[in-house]
DNA sequence: ATATGATGTGAGTAAATACTAACTTACATG
DNA sequence: CATGTAAGTTAGTATTTACTCACATCATAT
């Protein structure tokens, strides 16, 4: 005899699943990423969450797409919120908005640098790689903008400025990480974006 | 009955098996290193790995010096061979060595972001900080020699500076795994080293 | 020579893991 | 209200994993 219980439908379930995924990456790390852990957080049996999801690939793989997302609605907010900005203070509420929504989401790096992504499905290396070089290739275009306008300086390569503003980020977060998240990834992000802004500026 | 079988040294054994255990990341990621694969690959039982490690974890702790120490050997490369280059053309090198030595080591970076190491061991993770640490400091004082003789500009933020150099790294680094290993790293780099190098000096 | 300790092995083991089978129940729709 | 189906459950399974145990053998010092 089963318990009454609510039923809830698939879409519901399926973000359930995923915020849940999120969650115990950022708790516990991809590797402790289980099936079993996941029912357990989202308050559910195992078996059920193969009514929703035909494997643990296919949710990571709507996981990835969830930070894809994430990443483009903060640039989304920057172009319309400071439209008339210009580009070069543009690029600073990115790096600020970026580091800001990692801090928030634990789960996002490590699950990018996790080897659920790199050792496993091609498909899903895909997906994150289109998702990272359409970031960059906006950072790319404010930087072409900046230069045009004079606020940049013309010798830079955009595509490898671009590249810098990701590894800045990038290489704190390892180190954030590895030092058990011990700092403020923000206050750390206003001392590089200050460097990175004397370094590319005229 | 047991075939005859050629005794080795517990240190020789040692080697052999970190050898093997970063050969085994390069080839199938950490997810998939195994005492069974790594048993396969040296060419022994399961069981005698036991017999020179305590655990998996400790093989991954000697591993991680093992990093460690190659990182440390190419800035020593870089301080004898090239004592008297200027602190750019000294970056520069080690820039390079950096890049060749990770593109024919896949098993570091796969390593150094996997959830092996930053998922557990509190200990491994901070070994791994500290070596990373010192490193980052050996830049910081080229770049701190570059500002002094007016090579680098006096603006810039060693610290923040030295962090933009492994980031750059490491965000290529990324890009590289993502995309299957699908195109030379050291070109790569080249192309990133000329963007800083154009943005550092004066 | 032989005792001793280091190095070696095959054959386990308990725990964990992704996923399935078989069955039950809530609920929307005709 | 009957019924089909989506959503739920319990109780598995086969496989993989790190690690252990009891026993074998090699190297060396006395």
């Amino acid at each position: 005899m089963q318990i009454s219980a609510q039923k809830v439908s698939t879409e519901i379930r399926r973000e359930q699943i995923v915020r849940s995924t999120l969650k115990i990456i950022a708790e516990k790390g991809a590797r402790n990423l289980t099936t079993a852990a996941i029912a357990k957080d989202v308050g559910m049996s195992e078996a059920n969450i193969y009514r929703h999801f035909r494997s643990k690939d296919e949710i990571l793989s709507e996981t990835v797409t969830k930070i894809g997302s994430g990443l483009r609605a903060n640039l989304e907010k920057v172009f319309s919120a400071g439209a008339k900005d210009p580009p070069l203070e543009k690029l600073r509420k990115i790096f600020m908005l970026h580091v800001d929504y990692v801090e928030k989401n634990e789960g996002i790096p490590r699950l990018v640098f996790s080897e659920e992504i790199h050792g496993g499905n091609t498909k899903l290396k895909q997906k994150l790689l289109k998702s990272i070089d359409s970031y960059a290739a906006q950072l790319e275009s404010l930087i072409r903008e900046g230069r045009k306008d004079g606020s940049l300086k013309k010798e830079i390569n955009p595509k490898s400025t671009a590249l810098m503003f990701i590894g800045m980020i990038q290489a704190t977060i390892l180190r954030w990480s590895l030092s058990g998240f011990s700092f403020s990834l923000v206050a750390e992000g206003r001392k590089l974006w200050d460097n990175y802004q004397k370094c590319i500026s005229v």
